[in-house]
DNA sequence: ATAATTTATATCGTTCACGATGCAAATATA
DNA sequence: TATATTTGCATCGTGAACGATATAAATTAT
């Protein structure tokens, strides 16, 4: 039997190992402030930009309103956010950050570069890391690019 | 505000994202046989070596016995695999394919090439990938090392 | 040999992901 | 203006992930 199917040679394997893991490394600075990753990363685009309707957020992160709906209901519990209807388009809700919310970033303001420590070794060096955007970035783009042709 | 917060300079966004995104590119091919991701990859680890305990298949994953020990039983279930208690030691679960399982292996014979192809692009070709992989094993490696470290 | 510890697996609860579907508001078309 | 289509969000069901905890078998220590 070829290669084909060892695990040692699939990059979706890596990719999905990769991301579970440093999600791991992301949990006990996040939990101290009864976060997870994705609510995270909701606050980084609310940090970018506030008062967003859940459509532009779920683009930015590319899911779905259907994964991203109840995560901002559950951070709306948590006094983090506000989700209110939208005036010029009654079907849009707007999230906007509380203060809570808002306080955080200082409260985290240290957790890109300690995530960012815990990865470097060898073969991944501030130099290198570049390179791997690169790539990183051009898997993503092709996929999106599939995705958006299939559902034509 | 620098740009510690944005979305754009985040290593991990990029591996959850390019993870979610070729998960997806499976999705078609494998639910054709009632198959998941996660299923396919627990496949891989049988077909290259069958009749393993639960312990050995999950940490082939990295992954815990509680995310494994529910798949195994979906897959058994399908009929794809056997669950035995084992001879030697009566607390492990031998999981052994069966000849559907077995089966399953010719059928799914185009997916890594299919899959492989759908991520090509300018900045991901041939004969950047091995570079890619040593940047993404450093990663996995450095990872499962800290995580160990915290361990003891 | 008995007790303490470790190991292998399972159970439980919570939070994603995501396909499928529903619904009401907005827009386009007839 | 009435009808059809699209858009924005929500609901539902299923399958991961994973922290915490449980249980029984195996191993180690006393």
């Amino acid at each position: 039997m070829d290669g084909r199917f060892n695990l040692d040679n699939q990059l979706c394997f890596r990719l999905y190992t990769a991301s579970r893991l440093i999600t791991q490394t992301y949990h006990p600075l996040l939990s101290v402030y009864g976060l997870t990753y994705p609510q995270y990363l909701v606050l980084l685009v609310l940090w970018e930009k506030d008062a967003q309707p859940v459509n532009d957020i779920a683009k930015r992160l590319l899911l779905e309103t259907n994964t991203v709906t109840p995560l901002l209901k559950r951070m709306e519990a948590e006094g983090i956010i506000t989700r209110t209807q939208g005036t010029k388009d009654a079907r849009q809700i707007i999230v906007n950050l509380t203060s809570k919310g808002r306080g955080l970033q200082e409260k985290l303001s240290d957790v890109p570069e300690t995530v960012g420590k815990s990865v470097l070794c060898d073969s991944v060096t501030p130099s290198s890391v570049p390179g791997l955007f690169g790539m990183l970035d051009g898997i993503i783009n092709q996929l999106k690019c599939n995705k958006n042709e299939d559902n034509q």
